[in-house]
Order: structure tokens, then C-alpha cells, then sequence
DNA sequence: TCACCTTGCTGAATCGATTCAGTGGGCCAA
DNA sequence: TTGGCCCACTGAATCGATTCAGCAAGGTGA
């Protein structure tokens, strides 16, 4: 029973302006006032002049841009895929910094940045995402597995994909050498000495079972990243002798604090002789050192605990992390500009960003070994 | 030079499927498929079941959103505009909190949500902001003189205003009473008997004037929500017999730790007598215990610290915060669902919403006070 | 039985731009 | 003088949907 709308939004019932109105307005074709803004190369710069003054005198604010769509095809907004809650998007330093990179390339161009969150119970196809309203899309780190890659798959337009699924048929990829992050801090656990190495991981599927990661857990696991991070950790333990079945490896609920906190309480309790935590992100290890301070251990005097990404509170923390730096706003600035690129018809593309090991202030000898040191 | 570009955006040569070509196939009208999406009750069950069969037989998947925006005059997609550097939005809890709520509103009705941030050197027209891309605006903060404020007036569709600018011809806004939440901060202060006390703005214009903030730059002040939390904290404090003029008032460069400590430091080095810090945010709070344990300062023993908003980290800081709380998160969901009701005809509407004092740990009596108590 | 209403569907106009095949005039070379 | 070409601009088709007047068939009340 709505009132019957005029399909003109016309305010205060003054017509709208469009190419048409100018076009009168100066004696000219609705093409020429068309080429005016978009091919000033097909017409006198004096012509352009008055097109663009009358354009002003009338109020009009260039080109239609549902009807340049339309015509076009071109949407002029890319979408930002994510299946991570909403809440935790907003919270995590990882995806802030990641989002703030992408926001300022599509902002400088002016290109509109729409997120796309996946509500982690319903069923995707169930949610109301306007699929069809941008030019293609950035996936990031989205379990391979995960449903809504499918809806994915059917919508037109190119995808790039950050960090996960390291598919082949995308347009374009982001990341980082996950593996070889991993061995980095692994090394730098051995050569300080600890042969006592505990992991904590990020969820391993798109639903997380908290605690202790069997063998089989492992071997089902869908997220990528973790796994080859757990891949390139063993390595340097393996090479310094310690036997790989050993290690023990937690998986935690979240990527955050308490969840970090929690998993590595149940592995201090459970393996007390452990003197080095390697967590697999940054937010995990601080939930790690707080556990540790409850347990009565110091960092890293008792207990060394190594990150991963360098959030910016790594810095800041007590004691400052030691941790595998990636540049998470280069990835996001860099996964944007690709995608713009390949809308524009560029060829498909792979970036694997370089990281290191940043040593701060929580990794230390063992105490034992300081101890016959001294 | 660029490649001629069929108008059609057709992938691998196959026509797209519009409303017509589904029409054809099953031999109906193009309008009435058209009403099998959008007025179900214009047709018979049955119809719009083999209509709607037919479509995802040949993988339509909806209505051509350009094609409606066109005909119809709505964007299904609302713009955030804000002033701050897109750096620091995606640092600042307050900003992130209101944004999720404003995300969770959108995205739960397939409405884009568009970020416009709006650099803080450049003139807001020349950045390549897509004004006509949305049906409405909310404007996040923005203090009264800012530029942007024109081009949006000018702009087509609804505003709402969160915070600032409080004016009266805009479709909606939402805020808090910052008068009586700093009526609130400083009559803790004051009841608890403080005497001397501090007070630490924010930003007190467009560009900022770090330092003691004079009583003409107080006067010709332009950010509302400081110059209504510094007239409500006066209150209390003129009440309880204290000399308005005595005061300090120091303005931080900026809403972060980092100006809030520098801000402290030179407060409590020029006026060692004081034993309470009001800051007109957490983030301000936060930074003036860095500095006050710089100082050798105890917090709360020899100096009382309150802040203003409640973001997460006032829960988790040591001490933790006694602060004004605001409900961030609903802030951004109450101003998305305002504008589009307003974009649905609703009538302008004005929501405060409220705050409360919450006491925790950074707050004490006075050392003095204490002594003599003892 | 007849006028009138309701139901379920159709036809045609329309939204505002882009695009490409012209078109007429001016100019140059033969 | 004429043929050909370039320049600057125009006309008309087109993008894919929504909307509303209109129409035929069937139902209802008097």
C-alpha cells in the first residue's frame, strides 16, 4: 500500500539534469556533451569549455553513473570478501591494517570498496550479498573449503585471492612464503638453544576444534596458511634432532588473546618441560604470555614465545615480541592495485611478499643453558 | 589506443541473460518476470515457480542491478564520509566499533556500504570521492567548518550525522549528552576530592594546536563534542568552588596514546600540583598513565586518571579505566538503520543515546585526603 | 442477464548514458 | 577541378530493468 513514487527522484519537482538538458541548453548533440567528459579529444577545446560551463550553470554533476554502468558495464567497485565474523574483521590488526591498504588504493582512484562479509553460521547463499554489484573481487583468507567460494565461482568477474586458497585459476594472488616464515622463527627458537618446543596454531578448518591437534586433525586440516607454517616449523627441529612426533601442537579456537591464552595454558600444564612457544600469529602469543604470567613464568627468562605478522602491538607489547614481519598493508594495497589492474585486462599475477625475523625482547637462551652458561 | 570493447560485457561469447530471455523461454512477458522478483503476489504461485525455474536454468542470477539503480533511482548502497586519515580509522577503537555496527546494519540488508574518506591535506574536491554512487550519507564526526561539508550539501540524498556537525537540516543524527558525561567524569573527581585537576582535550579544530589551550582558542574552537565535554567537566568543578580560570586545559595533537602522553607530560611537568587528569578520551587516558609512570607517578595513588568512551582496551588496561561509557557499536547500527529508513520516506529522527559513569581502577581519593584519612 | 469488479498478465514508454557508423565541410595533392 | 582524407560533430541503437495503463477472463450481486 505505498504510495505511488514518481521513478524520477526528482526533488522539489525540478526535472533532472542530463546530458540532454546541456545538450540543448547549447545547441549541440547529447554525444558531443558525452565526449566532452569522456574523449575531450574529439572535440575543440573552446566546444569543451562551453559544454562544461553550461554543465556547472545547470548544476549538473557529470555523467549518470547507474546509466554509465548500464551502458558500460562497468561498476566501478570492487568487492572485499571475507568469511571472518564482523566483529572480529573490526578487532583484528592483521585484516585492519590489510583493509586499511585497500581502502586507500580504491579510494585514490575513486573506486567504491564494498564489504563483503559471510556470516560464519548461515549458508552464504542465504545472506543478502549484492554479488552482483562490483567489478571483482579481493577473497581474504578464506579456508579452501569454505561454501561461498562456490557462489564465487559463478559470479562474473575476476577474483584475487589474499593468502588463501592458493588456487591457480584466480586472477591474481597475494601472500606471503607462510613456510619459510615458519622455519625462520623455528631456526631462531634451535639456535638459542631449545630443544623443549611447543606450537600453537590458528584454527586448522572452518570450524575449530580447540586443543591438542592429532595426527588425523592435521592431516584433514583446510587452512592453508597454518599448515604450511606447521610444515615449515618442524623443519628446523627435525634438522636439530628432535624427533617430530614429540612436538607438541595446539590448536587454538580464534585468532586472539584468550583464545591464545587458553591453548597455551592446556600445553604449559600438560608439557611443563616445554621452553619455547612458536605461535602462529602475533595475537596468540600475546594470549601465550599471558598465560605464561598466570602459570608463575617469566618471558622469556622461563618461557621464550615467538609471533607471526608484526601487528603493531608486537611492538608495544611487554616484553616487545620477537616475530616473522610481514607488510600487511603493502598486501593490501598491492592485492587492490591487482585487481584494478586485471579489471583493466591485465594478465593473472602472483606476489609473494618478503618477510623476516624482527628478534625483540621475548625470545631468550633457555634457562638452563644460561644457567651453565653462568 | 585502448582495444574497441563490445558494449556487451559477455564472457566467452554466450549472450548474458537478461529478464527478456527468460521471458522468451517460457513464453510470458518480460514484465512479468519482472514481478515474480519483486511483486510475488502479481502472479500465480505456480507462474513464478516456472519462472523462477527458468532462471537458474540459464544461471540468471537476479536483476541487472545497474538497470534498476537506473530505472528506479536507487543505489542499494549508503557512504560512510569521514575527515580522519584512513590510518588512523583503522587504528582508532572508537571509529572501528561504530563502523562494525554500521557494516553489520548494511550488509544484513544486501545495502553496499562505501567508505569515503576524505584526505586530510587535500581539498575534498579534488578527491575522487564517488558522491553519486549512494542513496544517503552518514557523517562520522566532522567538525562544523570542514569543507567536505559543502560539496555534501550539494550532493543529492539523506545525511545522517553522528556526533558532528549537531546541525538542524539534516535527515538524522545521532550523539551522545557530552555535556552530561563530562558533567559525570568530573564530579567523580570532585567527589572523590580532587582539587586540583587537569583536563586533556582532543583536537579542538580542523587543525590541530597541541599545548595549552588558550581561552581564545577555546573560543574559536570548532569540534562540538570537545567544546561540550569541556563546558560540562567545568561544571562540577565551578560548584565545588574551584577558579574556572585556574584550570589547565591542554589540547592533544591527536586522538592516540602517543599525543595524549606528550600532551600529560608537559601538563604535569608545568603544574606538579595536580593530582587528576581528565581526558576527554581513553585513547588521551591511556597515554597520560604512560606519561604519569614516566614521571614516576603511581596511577591511581598520585594521580587519578578518568577517560571517555569505554573502548575494549579500557577493560583490559592496567589500571583498568574509569571512563564514560557510550554504546559504540550501537551508535553505528542506530545511525545505518536511520538512514535507511529515511531513504525508505521515514521522517527525520534525532536519537542520544546514553552514557554512564563506570568507576574501575583509575580513580582514588587523593593522596593528601588519604594520608589525612589515615 | 447485465453491469461491475477483481485477478493475472501484457505492451510500451522510460530511466541516462555510451558507442559507432555516418555526414558535411574544409583542405590538400594531383 | 576533382578525388580523397581528415576533422568535428550528429543520429540512432542499445544497455536491462521497472512501471503503469490496459485488457481479457472469470466471478459477484442485483
Amino acid at each position: 500500500m505505498a504510495a505511488q513514487v514518481s521513478p524520477t527522484p526528482s526533488l522539489s519537482g525540478m526535472a533532472s539534469v542530463t546530458l540532454q538538458s546541456i545538450a540543448d541548453e547549447i545547441g549541440v548533440s547529447r554525444t558531443t556533451v558525452s565526449n566532452a567528459y569522456n574523449r575531450p579529444d574529439q572535440l575543440t577545446p573552446e566546444l569543451r569549455q562551453r559544454v562544461l560551463e553550461a554543465a556547472d550553470r545547470l548544476g549538473y554533476s557529470g555523467p549518470n553513473l547507474a546509466a554509465r554502468t548500464l551502458r558500460t558495464g562497468r561498476r566501478n567497485a570492487v568487492g572485499l570478501l571475507f568469511t571472518e565474523d564482523l566483529s572480529y574483521v573490526f578487532h583484528d590488526p592483521d585484516t585492519l591494517a590489510f583493509l586499511s591498504g585497500v581502502a586507500e588504493t580504491t579510494a585514490g582512484v575513486g573506486t567504491g570498496l564494498m564489504l563483503m562479509p559471510v556470516p560464519p553460521g548461515l549458508h552464504p547463499s542465504e545472506s543478502p550479498i549484492p554479488f552482483a554489484a562490483v567489478d571483482g573481487y579481493i577473497v581474504y583468507s578464506v579456508p579452501s573449503d569454505h561454501p561461498v567460494l562456490d557462489l564465487l565461482a559463478r559470479a562474473r568477474g575476476p577474483v584475487v585471492v589474499v593468502d588463501e586458497p592458493d588456487d591457480t585459476d584466480v586472477a591474481g594472488f597475494v601472500g606471503i612464503d607462510d613456510r619459510s616464515g615458519a622455519v625462520m622463527a623455528a631456526q631462531h627458537l634451535v639456535e638459542l638453544g631449545h630443544r623443549q618446543i611447543g606450537i600453537i596454531t590458528g584454527r586448522l578448518g572452518v570450524d575449530p576444534q580447540p586443543g591438542p591437534a592429532s595426527r588425523a586433525r592435521r592431516d584433514s586440516a583446510t587452512v592453508k596458511v597454518a599448515l604450511n607454517r606447521l610444515e615449515g616449523s618442524m623443519q628446523p627441529l627435525i634438522a636439530a634432532g628432535i624427533d617430530q612426533e614429540s612436538v607438541p601442537v595446539w590448536e587454538a579456537e580464534r585468532n586472539d588473546p584468550d583464545a591464545g591464552r587458553t591453548a597455551a595454558s592446556e600445553m604449559l600444564v600438560a608439557n611443563p618441560q616445554i621452553t619455547a612457544l612458536l605461535c602462529f600469529t602475533d595475537r596468540i602469543a600475546i594470549g601465550a604470555c599471558q598465560a605464561a604470567r598466570r602459570l608463575g613464568l617469566t618471558v622469556p627468562d622461563d618461557l621464550s614465545v615467538v609471533g607471526f605478522d608484526d601487528i603493531p602491538r608486537a611492538t608495544t607489547w611487554d616484553p616487545p615480541l620477537t616475530t616473522i614481519s610481514q607488510p600487511l598493508i603493502d598486501k593490501g594495497r598491492i592485492a587492490a592495485q591487482m585487481l584494478l589492474d586485471v579489471i583493466d585486462g591485465a594478465a593473472p599475477k602472483r606476489t609473494v611478499l618478503p618477510i623476516s625475523l624482527t628478534v625483540r625482547s621475548s625470545t631468550a637462551v633457555p634457562r638452563s643453558a644460561a644457567d651453565s652458561a653462568n
